[in-house]
DNA sequence: CGTTAAGTTTACGTTGACGTAAACGTCATA
DNA sequence: TATGACGTTTACGTCAACGTAAACTTAACG
């Protein structure tokens, strides 16, 4: 049994040290609407429910998405209020996003692959140059 | 026996059409050292090793690398001139990209995974909804 | 009660990666 | 010879994604 609890709300600067960002992004994903934060008084209150959108804002970012990327893709796990032909420009999206993803992962590969390549041919300069 | 030939060198125009970019994207890359074109008369004049730059500095735009970090992947494969001192800190760096590669692997296998989930959840709200 | 820490708004600045327009050179072809 | 098609340089513009500074509030602490 650990004693350690799941928070039930973060301020602006918790979420700020868990990712290693600054308050000015957190603040500027909520300009553009891709989080809305509660309030008391006039401080930001964030939930587990923004603290998981932030995380794949930020995913996103590690990818290479742009924040509008970010909020089509987050926008697709709610599609609560959407209607069937919505629904079906959705699946299109999705099918869109997976390729780019596949694409990725193809490149991905290569890149590593290039990357043992050329640690590999330092390895050996090394070896054949002499002593560190 | 098929008589297709390999250039042996383009125009800017060959490799816009080839990569679907801009000149100004070419001549871009000139302007901050990552592209150094032959010239003739004052055409400029590609060579396959400059396409290969090109094709992998696109490879890095699309895993959304900015220019500068392919600069250093791309210098990395060619570490000639480099003395001992160097090849450390390279294979260094080539361990830290490493590092980011196999976190953007990560970070794919589970928006795919996502990706998918959102997509069932189209098609069954799609059937239970009504019909196209 | 002062001051420090954490929060806020407003607004201009910066950086990367090109876009876009102007003004011009050089061939080939009608 | 003129009219495209393709090439060039120079230089200002743009857009996304924040950085940075100023000026202010609020709560907690010594």
């Amino acid at each position: 049994m650990h004693s350690s609890t799941v928070p039930v709300e973060y301020s602006i600067s918790d979420l700020c040290k868990e990712f290693d960002i600054t308050t000015r992004t957190i603040r500027h994903y909520e300009d553009i609407g891709l989080l809305s934060p509660s309030r008391r008084g006039q401080s930001r209150v964030y939930t587990p429910s923004d603290r998981t959108r932030l995380r794949l804002i930020l995913r996103g970012k590690r990818l290479g998405l742009s924040l509008e990327d970010s909020r089509q893709i987050i926008d697709m796990y709610e599609p609560g209020k959407t209607n069937i032909n919505q629904l079906n420009t959705l699946i299109d999206a999705i099918r869109v996003q997976r390729a780019k993803l596949n694409q990725q992962l193809d490149d991905i590969s290569k890149l590593l692959e290039d990357l043992n390549n050329a640690e590999a041919n330092c390895v050996i300069a090394l070896k054949t140059n002499g002593q560190n």
